[in-house]
DNA sequence: TGATAATTTGAACGGTTAGTAGAAAAGATG
DNA sequence: CATCTTTTCTACTAACCGTTCAAATTATCA
C-alpha cells in the first residue's frame, strides 16, 4: 500500500557520454562526474556502465574494483596538483609572488577539475588500507608547501609575522577548495579572475590601507 | 581463495555511547558523528543502532526513516546558524564590525558543531524532494547576508569596492567551513582565536601596509 | 496490584549491489 | 580462412540495507 507512492522518482539524469572508447582513463573520468553528483556510495557500477553505454562486466576488464576507480581519481588530482606547486615553492621568486602563483595554481586546479576535486575533498572516507594513509600524507605535504611559503615570507618581513602559518594556510586552502563547489566554467568569471580576487584579498585585505 | 585475505579489517571503531536515553535528538547527534566519519551512504542504520546500544527497529519508533535523520541534522545546523547572523546584519554596527562578528559567528559554528557541519557541507546530495530545495534556498539566503555586509561596506567606503562581493563571500565561507575538517577543540587554538586570525587576514591581508 | 500505554526487540521482506564466471562477439595476425 | 587476443554481454551469487511489524518488555499511574 505504502509502496504505491513512488519514492520521489529516480533523480538520476541519463547522461550517456556518446560511447567513448572504453579505457581506464575514460572510466575514471566518467566516474568522477557521477561520484561528484551523487556521492561514491550512492553511485553503483551499473550507473557508471550505463552512463558510458556499456555493461558492468565490461568495466571489470579495465579496473580491479570500485575502490580502484576512486583511487585513480585521487591520483589524477594529485598528479596535476603536486608538481607545479613544488616548482613554485622551490623557485627563486620573492615570497609574495610565490604565494600569488600558488593560489592561482590551486584555484585553477579546483576550477578545472571540479568533479575530481569534489570527490577528492568529499570521498576520502571511502579509501581504505595503505592508500588511504598515503593520501593523508600527500595532502599534508601539499599543505606544508603552502606553510613554507608563508613562513619564508614572515621571516623575510614580506608577510606579517603575527599570524600562525598553519591557520593561514588552512584558511587559504579552504577558500580555494570552495571553488569546486560553486564554480561554473561558463559563468561570469574565469578561474584566473577568481584567483586574482583571492590574491588581492589575502595580500591586502578588504580594508583600504590608511 | 582470494576471499581469504580479509578485506582490510573493518575500520569502524566501536564507539558505544554508554546507552543514552533514546530520543530523536540523541539519534540525530549520534548519526551526525557516524555520518561525518564514514559518510551517509556508508553508514547503515545498524551502525547507528549499535553505536547507541539498541537495535535497528527501535530507531524507527523515533524517526520516520534514514533520510529524516539527515534532514534533522541539516535543520540543527541551520537553527544555530541563521538567526544570530541575521541579527548581526540587521544591527547598527559599522560594516567592518559586522563582518568581524559574522566571521566569528560562522567560525564558531563550524568549530563547535563539526560533525553536523561536515555532514551539512558534504551530504546534501542525499536529500531529495522539496526539502532539498529548501536547504539550497536557505544556504543561498545565508550567503546573501554576508554579501549584504560586503556591499554595505563597499558603498560606504569602508571596504575596497573593486572586489566582487559574491566571490569574496564564497572565499570567506570556504575559509570558515574548512574548520570543520581540521579543527580539534582540544588543540592549540580556541575557535575565537582562529576567528581572529581569519578576521585579520580578511581585513588587512598578509602584506604589511606601506 | 493490575490495566494501559509507551518503548524495544528480533525476525522477516523486498530490493539493490559489488563482484564473478563463462560464453559470445569482435578484432587482429599471418 | 584459421588462430589467437581483446573486449563485451548475460546470468548468477552472496551479502547487505532500509523498512515493516507482531510480539515482548518496560514504564506509568489509577
Amino acid at each position: 500500500m505504502s509502496n504505491l507512492e513512488k519514492p520521489e522518482a529516480n533523480q538520476k539524469k541519463e547522461i550517456k557520454l556518446g560511447r567513448v572508447r572504453l579505457t581506464q582513463k575514460a572510466i575514471v573520468a566518467a566516474a568522477a562526474v557521477l561520484f561528484a553528483r551523487a556521492g561514491f556510495g550512492a553511485t553503483s557500477l551499473d550507473d557508471i556502465a550505463v552512463a558510458m553505454g556499456v555493461t558492468k562486466g565490461a568495466l571489470y576488464y579495465h579496473v580491479k574494483n570500485k575502490e580502484e576507480i576512486l583511487r585513480l581519481i585521487f591520483l589524477t588530482v594529485l598528479v596535476v596538483s603536486e608538481e607545479p606547486l613544488q616548482r613554485i615553492v622551490e623557485s627563486q621568486l620573492p615570497p609574495a609572488q610565490k604565494l600569488g602563483r600558488a593560489i592561482a595554481h590551486h584555484t585553477a586546479v579546483a576550477a578545472d577539475r571540479s568533479p575530481a576535486m569534489i570527490v577528492f575533498y568529499r570521498e576520502q572516507v571511502h579509501l581504505t588500507g595503505p592508500f588511504a594513509r598515503e593520501i593523508t600524507l600527500r595532502k599534508k605535504k601539499y599543505e606544508r608547501y603552502f606553510e613554507q611559503i608563508i613562513e619564508e615570507g614572515s621571516q623575510s618581513g614580506t608577510f606579517k609575522s603575527d599570524l600562525p602559518a598553519k591557520i593561514v594556510v588552512f584558511g587559504l586552502l579552504g577558500m580555494c577548495n570552495s571553488l569546486s563547489q560553486w564554480y561554473k566554467p561558463d559563468g561570469k568569471f574565469s578561474s584566473q579572475q577568481v584567483a586574482e580576487v583571492f590574491v588581492k584579498m589575502v595580500e591586502n585585505g578588504l580594508l583600504p590601507c590608511v
